[in-house]
RNA sequence: GGCUCCGUAGCCAAGUGGCUAAGGCAGCGGAUUGCAAAUCCGCCAUCGUCGGUUCGACUCCGACCGGAGCCUCCA
């Protein structure tokens, strides 16, 4: 209301809570607080760890363009008990450890075009936060302290559970040497005594750190309040996370925390068995294909590789595409064969902007982005076929994020286009009415391939030379080639092709002329 | 064992109690092309199995089979 010029349209979210979706409404009028729990800054990301963020990053996009104003935290954990152990292995402090590895996260962050978060907190910032989050626990009677450490207790909790619908008396806890510290197993660590050596803080119960899921309730609460709108992670951190964080803070508050849990479905190594050390397919198993397609959680524990490397062999908007593709709730296959389409994918939308681009002389990526979804005349102006296109794009996205929707409907607009342009021979002759036209479309798709995040950096155009020889020495051939034609010589001009193609260049021959590109 | 979830064409993947079950990849046929490439047009699924509810289910319920996640660190 407060925000932008009409009412807010309808926005539909599932939540985990209640296991139904249900209209966006927010604690502050026109305002969404969101927070996602971010990584453990104790090892390279991996591919895994850009889920929650390219998924976030685009529901922050669409609700920033559908004319909400948004705040969007992502925490970094970076005290915790697995840094302490890979810092003293590789002889350096926590610190340091969790700074390189933050720099790291940051940088494949970048390179997936994710650019919307506000505010990243660290724990280590925010411990005095902490400290008298815990006090205040404690002296709501719900947490205790015991022999250095402070734990949670849940007893005291009479919906503890309600997320993942699990009952204190089917709970196994965490048992072993902290057991004995603890009045029931579930009960968990609020606050943990130091050992000698270890990076500590001080606290009313002595020198030590906070625990796990701590951080996260402190931290949102100081930064967006007691209750928030989205609350966001992977489903891995259904349980014991985020029943934890729920556990802590509407204890302490009496309000809910977040009104909406969202959870994003975990990475799926495609096809693993089969190829790297999968089961083995003995007499046992059955000879048929569907029991090769075993696939598996992408962890680090599993050791997935650093993103960083990822990155080397593919481009980021095609990992970004590929996140995008499945709804963000269900798993997503991931491996080569997968990035290798969504790169496939990728390039036929390229090369309708490349094609755009030699008839209306602008490139896709200089074309202005709307980012407000209200803009009727000029989405009229795009003409009949477009404008469905666009509506069934933003109810897509209406419904719950529905990204694969979205996509699926911009294959349709690629298709539109293209036909567009074949249909009024846009390449031969240029109508001014028709390129008008062009133009609007291109605009509408500027405009929600924005909304996704997607084709933000131009890509390197085709027949883009590697260095100037290159570009004289194609000039040339294709020159060439054209003489050889004109002479109905296609003997040679076949050769030409032929030989360019084996090399890894393709060429097209247009109405308006070669192109060629690289393979 | 407990708690979630999934099983849609060769592959990936949306979706709905009843109009023609999205879209992509691959494949096939056609238009276009000197031939290609690109582009366009067309073709290609009855929704794991068996029951039940219903006038009607792929969509709801139950059982079964198969797969995944969580219950321990995990985005």
């Amino acid at each position: 209301m407060e925000h932008g010029t009409g009412p807010l349209p309808t926005i539909e979210i599932y939540s985990t809570l209640t296991r139904t979706k249900s209209p966006l409404a927010t604690v502050k009028p026109g305002h969404v607080g969101m927070y996602l729990c971010g990584p453990t800054v104790y090892k390279p990301s991996h591919i895994g760890h850009m889920v929650g963020p390219v998924i976030f990053d685009t529901v922050k996009r669409h609700l920033v363009y559908s004319g909400w104003r948004v705040t969007w935290v992502v925490n970094i954990t970076d005290v915790d008990d697995k840094i302490i152990a890979e810092s003293t292995a590789r002889g350096t402090t926590m610190a340091k450890l969790a700074e390189e590895m933050t720099a790291d996260y940051l940088a494949n962050l970048h390179a997936l075009g994710v650019q919307g978060i506000d505010i990243m907190p660290k724990a280590t910032e925010h411990i005095g936060t902490i400290i008298a989050f815990i006090e205040g626990l404690i002296a709501k009677g719900c947490a205790y302290s015991s022999d250095g450490d402070v734990y949670f207790d849940v007893t005291k909790d009479a919906d503890y559970g309600k997320l993942t619908n699990r009952s204190v008396a089917a709970m196994q806890g965490e048992g072993g040497s902290t057991a004995e510290r603890k009045r029931s197993s579930a009960d968990f660590a609020l606050w943990k005594q130091a050992k000698p050596g270890e990076p500590a803080w001080d606290s009313p119960w002595g020198p030590g750190r906070p625990g796990w899921h701590i951080e996260c309730s402190a931290m949102s609460k100081a930064i967006l309040g007691p209750h928030f709108d989205i609350h966001g992670g992977g489903l891995d951190l259904v349980f014991p996370h985020h029943e934890n964080e729920i556990a802590q803070s509407e204890s302490l508050h009496d309000l809910p925390m977040a009104t909406f849990w969202m959870h994003n479905g975990l990475m799926q190594a495609a096809g693993a068995a089969g190829k790297v050390g999968g089961r083995p397919r003995g007499a046992d198993a059955p000879a048929d294909d569907a029991a090769a397609q075993a696939a598996t959680k992408i962890s680090k524990s599993t050791g997935a590789e650093p993103f960083k490397n990822l990155l080397a062999r593919h481009r980021p908007e095609a990992i970004r595409m590929l996140l995008l593709s499945t709804h963000y709730r269900s798993p997503i296959h991931f491996g080569e064969e997968p990035l290798g389409e969504s790169a496939r994918a990728l390039e036929a939308f390229e090369r309708l902007f490349a094609r755009y681009q030699r008839i209306a002389g602008t490139a896709f990526h200089a074309l202005p982005c709307r980012t407000r979804r209200e803009g009727d005349v000029a989405v009229a102006a795009a003409g009949d076929e477009v404008r469905p296109l666009r509506d069934k794009f933003l109810a897509a996205m209406d419904d719950d994020f529905n990204t694969a929707i979205a996509i699926a409907t911009l294959f349709d607009f690629v298709r539109t286009a293209n036909k567009f342009i074949d249909q009024h021979s846009l390449e031969a002759k240029k109508p001014a009415a028709e390129l008008a036209t062009l133009d609007a479309m291109m605009l509408v798709m500027r405009e929600l391939t924005g909304v996704l995040g997607l084709f933000l950096e131009p890509p390197r155009p085709a027949g883009a030379a590697d260095d100037a020889l290159t570009g004289k020495l194609m000039e040339l051939i294709i020159e060439i080639r054209a003489n050889a034609r004109k002479a109905k010589d296609f003997t040679t001009a076949d050769l030409v092709r032929t030989k360019l193609t084996e090399a890894g260049i393709v060429l097209e021959d247009r109405p308006d002329g070669t192109g060629w590109s690289r393979k």
